[in-house]
RNA sequence: CGCGGGAUAGAGCAGUCUGGUAGCUCGUCGGGCUCAUAACCCGGAGGUCGUGGGUUCAAAUCCCUCUCCCGCAA
């Protein structure tokens, strides 16, 4: 059960593994892109290529699903990313359990943004964890973990993008540990839990009021989504790269201090300052903070 | 038919409303200045104005078609 790529790893690797997939669960098919076209999540292309059935239940807890999963049978219920809580007598269905794949490290960013969470925090580590599935949210028993470091300007899909294999191929190592009987079963520590909500685009606007790394981190945290944005010179931008300028600075946060073809230079919290280099004005392309202001002359 | 913006030189843009010689900034090439430079000065090259059609003496500009890119929304 699962939705988007991160989730369609896994179901691969396991594919690939030769697991005996009796049934693929995912969202309903949602109007996306730019017209209104229903196009089909990644798990579920995966699962179609695969000429697995596939099931995308509106509801789980009418008693619908849990009579195909019955029929189904299934020994084992993987979960990763399928956006929903199962309801417990699907979780007490499988004779092995439910096991979930989560891209932190257990108990830290419980919830559904682990992944922008730690890139937003500055953290310096982070990983993926397996885990039993428990009714509480991201609470369950952990089984494996695996630890990775996060790029000083990794952006958070660059780091989903690496995480996804490295979740899939140790649900796949779980999934061997389960059946051999060997896997084990660690309790969480929950005083040490954090919370991973989902982000907002109310959380988008840069807060140059804090230290430059924080407001690099803002950057490249919040992309592909949904972006940082700032306002520079009257106009509003989404921001995609920046670099430090190592340059103290006595004015306020927020201010221009420089334009020119190496990028913008902004003022952040702290007396330091940030370069952006790489910005996008609305309706307008992706480009170079300096390409940008030849055609567009920025006063400082 | 969800709403909207856009396509002009290698890059970023103006010009389109009000049809009449293709412009700006940067890059590039050549020359100059300089101990030197990403700085400065002089000069040059580079564009069938996204596609196809229409109106007109004349279309980047007005009308229609198509393609591609982007923002919102999801």
């Amino acid at each position: 059960m699962g939705t988007p790529d991160f989730a369609a790893c896994s179901l691969r690797a396991l594919l690939d593994a030769g697991a005996d997939v009796a049934g693929v669960f995912c969202q309903p098919d949602r109007p996306q892109g730019r017209g209104h076209k229903l196009l089909p999540c990644a798990v579920k292309q995966t699962a179609l290529e695969a000429g697995l059935p596939v099931y995308q239940p509106e509801k789980l807890r009418d008693g619908t699903v849990l009579e195909i999963l019955r029929s189904l049978a299934p020994e084992l219920i993987a979960v990763v990313a399928y956006g929903r809580i199962l309801p417990d007598d699907i979780l007490a269905l499988p004779k092995y359990g439910c096991v979930n794949v989560h891209g932190s490290l257990l108990p830290k960013y419980r919830g559904s943004a682990p992944i922008q969470r730690s890139v937003l925090a500055g953290d310096v580590i982070t990983g993926v964890t397996t885990m039993y599935l428990s009714s509480g949210m991201d609470e369950g028993d952990m089984i494996f973990s695996e630890q990775t470091a996060i790029g000083e300007t990794e952006t958070s899909g660059e780091l989903f993008d690496r995480l996804a294999p490295m979740g899939a191929e140790l649900l796949v190592r779980t999934v061997r540990a389960i059946q051999a009987g060997t896997a084990p079963r660690m309790p969480q520590d929950h005083s040490q839990a954090t919370y991973a909500p989902p982000l907002s685009k109310e959380e988008s606007p840069i807060d140059w009021s804090r230290p430059a790394r924080m407001v690099l981190k803002h950057i490249y945290g919040m992309q592909p989504w949904p972006c940082a944005t700032a306002n520079l010179g009257g106009t509003d931008f989404k921001i995609f790269a920046a670099a430090y300028t190592y340059r103290p600075t006595s004015k306020a946060p927020g201010t221009v201090l420089a334009a020119g073809k190496a990028g913008i230079e902004v003022a952040c919290g702290g007396g330091e300052s940030l370069l952006i280099t790489e910005l996008q004005a609305a309706g307008g392309k992706r480009m170079d903070a300096g390409a940008y202001l030849l055609g567009h002359p920025m006063e400082v």
